[in-house]
DNA sequence: CTTATTCTTGAACTTACGTTCTAAAAATAG
DNA sequence: CTATTTTTAGAACGTAAGTTCAAGAATAAG
């Protein structure tokens, strides 16, 4: 009955998160968008409704493919120690890498949009909170195992890692030696002996 | 000869400081700040050269006045113990308070603009080592009084606590509740011991 | 093939941006 | 007072922003 979109739509929303991920989203404009989707102005309006709506879609699908998300998504059966250090070393290494600069997406974004966006805030923050929330899960796991001390709370050493990641990706923006990186992922891990 | 400026200096890029501080760079116009400054588009040109100049001069000002500034100055001869708590009680009890959800005028501008800024990323990442390195000598001389554990490199420490502060004020921004800070900022001390 | 519907295209639109400029008012030093 | 400089107010500049529109191109059903 009508014609066929001719682009993929995780395809496009991909490309515009590269973009939105280096450049942020006040200093994307929609021509960059337009540039780096391949698809016309009228499309993504059509698709998205407006670049609000494209960086809401593109918050969306980034949050579901997170390192945090796998973390996630294995905590109640995955092995504690082994799952908290795949963590922090999918991170160091993300940040050690040529795109380390960039930081990660949504902490950019929480830094940026959250003092005025107050539904971004809340979407970031419960993002924020199934990390905590499995980090405490693995976490308990491990101190029943007796794999990890007992001494600290679970509640605050999970506050404590998810700070920590969060830390970390913020000074990878500032283009440290990945020993500094090293350095903090270590100490993070050492809290749970 | 002439007339004299009207406007104090300080007073005016203070006014700036709080726009930038809570709506970020790019966000911020040049309206929003003839505003909030109280004085002249034109005056503002004048003094300050153009809008980046005027973040610039901004940003030294916040650098030499925050709660990390304090901890470098007494580096060398403050207690160790008292000087790195106070760091961390100034930073909660600053994001607890109403203007927690501003963050930190640095972390903020990390994040917005050194993947851009390479100028920008060296004065922050300067200022970040400066912290570091003040961290590092208060932990070498808490190791050598005997107050803060030897089994941690002092310079490993130093940068997680770094990260930690950094973390904390990421986190701050998507507002949680005071416990969850002040878990954070527990468990950072904890990490001397 | 025809027709209806949807997608694509690129230009056009409005608004706001950062910046510059002009002219008049104000204030100081000689 | 006079001369000089700065501040002010506001308009005007060119550019780029986000968004919309109208016409053409492509598909699937009748």
């Amino acid at each position: 009955m009508a014609r066929c979109k001719e682009f993929d739509r995780d395809d496009v929303v991909d490309k515009a998160m590269q973009v939105f991920w280096q450049k942020g989203f006040e200093a994307t404009s929609v021509q960059d968008l337009v540039d780096a989707m391949g698809i016309n102005r009228g499309s993504i309006y059509d698709t998205f409704g407006d670049k609000a709506g494209l960086f809401d879609t593109v918050i969306k699908r980034y949050l579901s493919g997170s390192a945090s998300h796998s973390l996630i998504d294995g905590a109640e059966n995955s092995d504690p120690r082994a799952t908290i250090e795949g963590f922090f070393q999918t991170l160091t290494g993300r940040c050690g890498g040529p795109d380390g600069r960039r930081g990660c997406l949504m902490t950019n974004t929480l830094t940026e949009l959250c003092s005025r966006d107050q539904a971004m805030a809340k979407r970031l923050g419960g993002g924020m909170l199934r990390l905590e929330d499995a980090l405490c899960t693995l976490i308990r796991r491990g101190q029943e195992a007796g794999d990890f001390t007992t001494a600290a709370d679970a509640r605050a050493l999970a506050r404590t890692l998810v700070a920590l990641s969060q830390g970390l990706l913020v000074i990878a923006k500032v283009g440290p030696g990945p020993e500094a990186l090293d350095d903090i992922a270590t100490t993070a891990l050492s809290l749970l002996d």
